[in-house]
DNA sequence: ATTATAAATCGCAATATTACGATATAAAAA
DNA sequence: TTTTTATATCGTAATATTGCGATTTATAAT
């Protein structure tokens, strides 16, 4: 017993998870930003911004890279990251879809 | 040695990830669809609509409730469960501010 | 060819999450 | 009061995540 139960929802419902997940660390939110910002591509400097260890930044940016929102590209023994914009763009409508279908509504049943 | 090093981050990261981590399973971003289009607010109706057990749901309700997206409510022997409208909006942008964030630039490093 | 550099992977330990049955709690109905 | 009903909590097991040092891999520089 454990954990595990993921084919039991909708494909929807997986996708949404698997995108919160990939932010559901602060480093890897902080990943993100500072790859948005434009600051660098560079691996390097990203495992210089954080407060953890080389391996830790590598795995982290992996979990990214495996959730889409990051892919990453060899340039010679450096390694450049970048938002995948496609996969960006599908995760913020997901999270947007998910959001407004909350209505607000009057006869809510607790106030 | 493990897990834990939030505290290094800023609050703003946080923030987010603690948002992420609520929406970070299907059967809680199951339970907040069915919260949103307000099929029912009966704790006892989200448990016969997910395929877990009652005392899962439960602790997914609490979590959720820690993450401050949904409130409680108790009516005689059921509880009443429903989003939490102003965190509810605070979380959507705080995703909104995240991925606008992004701006696509031609000049990316990576392609 | 050797060395230096950058990043990924391995192995491991600490901790967190997921899930459930059993039990506790608390209000409603009998 | 006893019983039923609805939900929460506890204990426990399985699994996943987080983090790091050490090692590996692969390219660049000497």
């Amino acid at each position: 017993m454990g954990a595990g139960k993921h084919e039991e929802f909708s494909v929807k419902h997986n996708r949404i998870s698997k995108y919160a997940k990939a932010l559901a660390h602060p480093a890897r939110v902080a990943i993100l930003q500072f790859l948005s910002k434009k600051k660098s591509c560079m691996c390097g400097d990203i495992v210089e911004e954080l407060p953890l260890s080389q391996s830790t930044v590598s795995q982290h940016l992996k979990e990214l890279k495996e959730a889409g929102l990051i892919k990453g590209e060899t340039e010679g023994v450096k390694v450049c990251y970048c938002i995948n914009e496609k996969e960006w763009k599908a995760a913020q409508l997901c999270f947007n879809t998910l959001f407004n279908n909350y209505k607000e509504t009057l006869e809510n049943c607790c106030l």
